[in-house]
RNA sequence: GGAGACGUAUCGAAGUGGUCAUAACGGACAUGACUCGAAAUCAUGAUGCCCCUUGAGGGACGUGGGUUCGAAUCCCACCGUCUCCGCCA
């Protein structure tokens, strides 16, 4: 959510900045300044009213205890409070409308990020390893997963639907091997490790931006108000929801292994093969809680910790800013991480670590103090995957498949699989 | 699922319709005294948050409604916590 105060001072600017996501949000601006402007004027009226009402509710005992009648003031008073009650009902409505549109307002894009107006205008950053080369024709992972039977998405179609999997055997294992390396290598690095719950409410999905505006995108549980949560981001970084931190304990570093939900919504067609794009898939992620002035620097390093699993897995990987036009919603900047994958013969997104400002944290209401007697200040959040759990698999079968059909387990991996081969 | 209790500041907690939410009382915290230093003790002190046209302004007692001239206090709904019973991995 954006601070209404930067609205009011620079409309003109906000609207500016966020043309560059190539979208136009002037109307929702315009009118949550004609709100605003409403709402203040009606807000200042009713307080002068109640400031009177406070003032003769505090001499009505005292007239009371000295014998005088208080009939005629007290009827002057209900008039009063007839009309506070409207007007207290017309700022709840405007309250309410500015509150859903503001949430409806995506974030301002950092400076540091790329003008474009779509992903194609995305730059890359860095690139590690080489795509691999192969000296007979590669096949994409949900034929090596076929043969090999570890990968079911038939039985799953008929057991759930479309997009989802069965992971059998040592595929099941390999998906569970590669949950355990990512969460050892976070916590050994300093994360604190969490496991959380899958189901969230209403108000953390405002939290973190995936409510109001894309509730098609999620799950809701048809008898409670509760969300299949489409990221661990949702429950870690809600964690602190309403929540006053002490400066001095943060950056605080979460990782967190949860499944994870998406309706998929309007991706009708695209990937429709594999592991790439299902309802349900495994993912580890990253979240950090930090002061604003360090968020940049942190945002660094939390890309470098999420690469850092892909470099141990020997899986070649780029490193790309996103453009203002790609940005997720809630985010002022993105980088993306993307594997090598051969079936796609491209880099294949599979983390994207974001610097939200103040953008959650306002919404979710977490703040922090230096010291007790400071001004609570918001947070900065960020997140990133570390890294996505089924894409690694696929990018695990396909960058290390053999000629014979069979699929090499990289090295830091068999401590958790107790084989180096799946055949 | 059934029955009951409870949600007030950083924590415990008092307040059960009015002129103590500048929230009693206690703890924690800060400063000082005592001490080689600490603990204990004593003294003093500060304390949140939101809104606005910054005023001897308004809001805020889990959340949202209602009753009333006036609600932390009474009523309703919801959320959460705890205890007992039932069921259950």
């Amino acid at each position: 959510m954006l601070d209404i105060k930067i609205i009011r001072e620079d409309p003109e600017k906000v609207k500016a900045a966020l043309k560059t996501r190539n979208a136009d949000y002037d109307s929702y601006i315009d009118e949550i300044l004609d709100i605003d402007e409403k709402r203040r004027k009606l807000s200042t009226e009713t307080d002068a009213l109640k400031a009177q009402q406070n003032k003769v509710s505090k001499q009505i005992p005292v007239m009371k205890k000295n014998g005088e009648n208080t009939d005629a003031i007290m009827a002057e008073m209900k008039e009063i409070s007839e009309k506070i009650k409207n007007a207290d009902t017309v700022i709840n409505e405007l309250v309410a409308k500015q509150k859903d549109t503001l949430l409806r307002v995506p974030n301002i894009p950092s400076k540091t990020t790329p003008i474009g107006k779509d992903d194609s205008e995305n730059v890359e950053i860095r690139k590690w390893g080489e795509p691999s080369k192969f000296d007979f024709e590669p096949q994409a992972h949900w034929d090596i997963g076929k043969k090999l039977g570890i990968l079911d998405p038939e039985t799953a179609g008929k057991v759930s639907g479309a997009r989802f999997h069965f992971y059998k055997g040592l595929g099941a294992k390999l998906e569970r091997a590669i949950i355990s390396y990512f969460l050892d290598t976070h916590t050994e690095n300093g994360y604190t490790e969490i496991l959380p719950p899958y189901m969230v409410n209403r108000a953390s999905m405002t939290g973190t931006g995936q409510l109001p505006k894309f509730e098609e995108d999620a799950f809701r549980v048809a008898n409670n108000d509760y969300f299949l949560i489409p990221t661990a981001e949702v429950p870690v970084t809600n964690m602190y929801r309403d929540d006053i931190l002490q400066g001095d304990k943060l950056p605080l570093k979460y990782c967190a292994y949860s499944a994870c939900f998406r309706a998929e919504a309007g991706s009708a067609g695209r990937d429709q093969r594999g592991l790439i794009r299902q309802h349900q898939f495994n993912k580890v992620e990253l979240v950090k809680f930090v002061k604003p002035e360090n968020s940049y620097d942190e945002l660094e390093k939390l890309t470098n910790d999420a690469e850092r699993v892909l470099q141990g897995l020997g899986l070649p990987y780029r490193v790309v800013a996103l453009s203002t036009g790609d940005i997720g919603f809630s985010s002022a900047k993105t980088y993306d991480i993307e594997v090598w994958m051969p079936s796609y013969n491209r880099y294949v997104e599979i983390s994207s670590c974001s610097n939200f400002e103040d953008y959650q944290a306002r919404r979710a209401a977490i703040r922090y103090k230096d010291s007790p007697k400071d001004k609570a200040k918001f947070v900065h959040t960020l997140n990133g995957s570390g890294v996505a759990v089924g894409r690694t698999t696929a990018a695990i079968l396909e960058n290390f498949q053999n000629a014979d059909g069979s699929v090499t387990i990289p090295e830091a991996l068999r401590k958790f699989m107790g084989t180096d081969i799946i055949k």
